[in-house]
DNA sequence: CTTGACCCTCACGCCACGTCAGGGCCTATC
DNA sequence: GATAGGCCCTGACGTGGCGTGAGGGTCAAG
């Protein structure tokens, strides 16, 4: 006769109301139906339940599962192999985020909610878990680190004000440079680059030149910190890192830094 | 005189939507309005919108940002603890989820949908990767698997039907003798038991008494499969086990295992 | 005044169900 | 036959965090 929808339900550990959804959504029909109208689910019902619960535990989404199912075998293939690529990513997000959940535990010592602040000098809210990642990477070193928050444990909304304001008019004031036409290696630009490199000094950690040069090429390198700027307006993250480059290369002459 | 919201949403790199989304919730209220009735949000409001949109990240959902946020230094770390167990369970889960697509990868080598369906001896869509792994952790064995993996890779939906139909049966008269009194130890629990034993052996792997004795402990043992069981009949998983745990022992003294 | 960019509130939609309302079906018992 | 209890059905609103669009107001420049 075939099995009612509780049952079905019990077995397979799932909900009646998800059963239900699945039979609205056409992605398990049950093979017949009472004349009461009662769902009846047969064997071959069971057997298609048990692959929809094997993608939907894989993370597919169920109108993908629908698809999946009618599909052929490389297309089975082609689905497991993408969703294998989303999983992978999820994955390395989630080491990462632990990563700064741990970063924001150790250096929880003082009454701050704004440990790890030190992130926004790349001017917005970025993802600070690869902002953090990337930056070790490279350059490799983490005392500027330790130096940033040692220093922005302390700040208050006062501070942080301060702080974007001042990053808010380094960005409007390049993107006038450039709109200007003044290249980014004169000395307005580099000026600015100072300014920007001095910025970080005060709030954050020491900046030589060397940290400097690489912290520009982040800027165009990384497509968030791009879209930052770009933002702004087209082409500012190379023209920032130019003029950082063209600053660092005349500190570096002048054996400043 | 502040910021308007197009303004700080491009800034922060978050929607405008977001912002008025936000307001309404109470999770990020601009400082003032305009005559007009603008947001105009102030330096105060961009420092509070980091930290907003640094826990966002960190996956906090939205309600508790607000509670957290407002919460002592001990309640943010507190916080900031039981999200790094939420994200360290969901990276293990990741990492699992990408053992099992990869394992389904690797045995597509035929053309049907079902290759690890071998999972379903245990009566219902469990969690694929966690099942995997912890039966692998227990048995210490890849064998059974492996062969599983080859016989099941051809079965179609009328097999599956008749492993689900014979997995039914067997537990729902468990079930019945459990009701009845009669001793898990006892000749008919034990020829269910060893019915049970068949039944793996027969669509899934050869399962010597040990393994099957390292079967039903994982049946009490872990949460998931004692609900199957429970969900029968209270007390059917030890129930099962016991039976199967007498009936290991049976077959080693007689020297068939 | 017109135009274009931006702002406001309101509201429906998305995804995968959870929950509940209102009413019918089925079986056992009185 | 009536009743009670368990189960089934459809319909519909809600959840979280926005995306999208409608309809209309504001502001600055031409």
């Amino acid at each position: 006769m075939g099995m009612k929808v509780s049952e079905v339900a019990r077995l397979a550990g799932v909900s009646v109301r998800t059963l239900h959804h699945y039979d609205e959504i056409g992605l398990l029909r049950p093979g017949g139906r009472s004349a009461a109208g009662y769902r009846l689910y047969r064997p071959e019902d069971l057997a298609r339940l048990q692959q929809v619960l094997f993608f939907r535990e894989l993370g597919f989404p169920l109108e993908e599962i629908v698809r999946t199912l009618s599909g052929s075998p490389d297309e089975v293939t082609a689905a497991l192999r993408e969703q294998r690529r989303l999983l992978a990513s999820q994955a390395a997000r989630a080491g990462a985020l632990l990563a700064a959940i741990d970063r924001a535990l150790e250096e929880r010592e003082g009454g701050s909610v704004m440990t790890d602040e030190e992130r926004f000098e790349l001017f917005g809210a970025q993802d600070p878990a690869r902002h953090e990642a990337e930056v070790r990477a490279r350059w490799g070193q983490t005392e500027a680190f330790a130096e940033s928050a040692r220093r922005t444990r302390r700040y208050g909304a006062r501070e942080w004000g301060a702080i974007q304001a001042e990053a808010g008019e380094l960005s409007a004031a390049l993107a006038r440079l450039a709109e200007a036409g003044a290249p980014a290696g004169g000395p307005e630009a580099m000026a600015l680059a100072e300014a920007h490199r001095a910025h970080l000094e005060r709030w954050f950690y020491p900046c030589p030149a060397a940290m400097h040069r690489g912290l520009g090429d982040l800027y165009v390198d990384d497509a968030r910190f791009a879209a930052s700027y770009e933002r702004v307006r087209p082409g500012l993250a190379a023209y920032l890192r130019d003029a950082i480059r063209a600053n660092a290369s005349r500190l570096e002459a002048a054996g400043a830094a």
